[in-house]
DNA sequence: CTCCGATATAAGCGCCGCTTACATTGTGCG
DNA sequence: CGCACAATGTAAGCGGCGCTTATATCGGAG
């Protein structure tokens, strides 16, 4: 049961791959599964023998984004001196997937088609991300109230989400005037984020 | 110049209300010009002669939205006893447009095409919305400095924000158990949007 | 009443996702 | 070894989309 050259070589991964680098440069909106084809040099129905649908590539696009996502908070927590840097770190993780790469932030967590029906495989690995977020969160604290903890998770969580998402989606753009810069309204969020409350 | 009856009697209206309507139920993705005409008895071409593209008719719904927001915010502090209960109330009727128009939020906030390129006219029914947002923030805090005000309305924007569209991506599926509800969450959310930092 | 500009239409272009019917090819089995 | 078969690929086509062009209709200004 090799996985070997058939016609093309390994058209299931070199569509991933193109489909990745489509995403992190225009976005999952453009994504053309013709297209795709077309420039892989295969008919336009040959993607359809290895995913059912478009929204089954990008499933796997986005997977594979929150595997990242989950190998970056663990290389913060392990690159930190201690529990409490090891979230600030966590922290700039998230932030920088988002704006280093933000075609596949913007598919991880605003897929056009609200991600509630998504495949198991993606809610697996959304799964294993959260949970290396909540490990870092109860470290941190690791003598609060479970409950207490995730609550403070979530908020946080949602401060520094709801921030990238008004800056990408251009919202704050003038309002973030005069005496406050971008960079300067970070920290702040961040602060915010894993702040005292 | 009356906008009066002429073959179908103000299509341009009726394609914005038709539009409102599809946007609510079945979110901005899923609008189509086409059906949206043959809907209303006119040929496929017809929207064209009111609205260059299909974006322009979705700004339009949009901006529609934020003025309908910033109304809800004068409410809400025009009900309220004094600024501090007025900043909560605001900060409900973001959540409650949020949770009772999901489609219309997302068109608003993440509309596909991120909306830096928008129109003027969508641009400033958002910054009417926001300058609502920030007096009432302003008279919660009225000796304390701008700059400072601005980042808590900003940051607390962000928190509201953030936990909406993670709720609504689905995102937080899973991750609200046991010990948490949605409604216990959303009261945490609450409080650290308009809290103490 | 006539003419003009605003409004609507019919037809069509190029693109899309996806399906069906058929061709090719590597592999495992008698 | 050879052959059937499943996996992989193709060509062609369906229906739908946004948008454009050329043409028809209609209401109001002169």
């Amino acid at each position: 049961m090799s996985r070997r050259p058939y016609h093309h070589g390994d058209l299931r991964e070199a569509l991933v791959a193109a489909a990745q680098a489509a995403v992190e440069t225009s976005g999952p909106e453009a994504l053309s599964l013709r297209d795709l084809a077309q420039s892989l040099g295969v008919s336009t129905a040959a993607p359809y023998r290895h995913f059912p649908d478009r929204r089954a590539l990008l499933d796997e696009v986005a997977a594979r984004g929150f595997a990242d996502l989950d190998a970056a908070y663990r290389a913060a927590r392990a690159g930190a001196p201690n529990p409490r840097a090891a979230m600030r770190e966590t922290a700039r993780a998230y932030l920088n997937l988002a704006f280093s790469r933000p075609g596949l932030f913007r598919l991880m967590f605003a897929s056009d088609a609200l991600g509630v029906d998504a495949s198991p495989a993606l809610l697996a690995a959304a799964g294993q991300a959260w949970e290396s977020l909540y490990a870092a969160a109860r470290a941190a604290e690791p003598d609060a109230d479970l409950a207490a903890v995730k609550r403070r998770a979530i908020t946080g969580w949602s401060t520094l989400h709801g921030f990238i998402t008004l800056v990408q989606g251009g919202r704050l753009k003038g309002f973030m005037t005069e005496p406050l810069s971008e960079a300067e309204l970070l920290e702040a969020v961040l602060d915010k984020s894993l702040g005292e409350g």
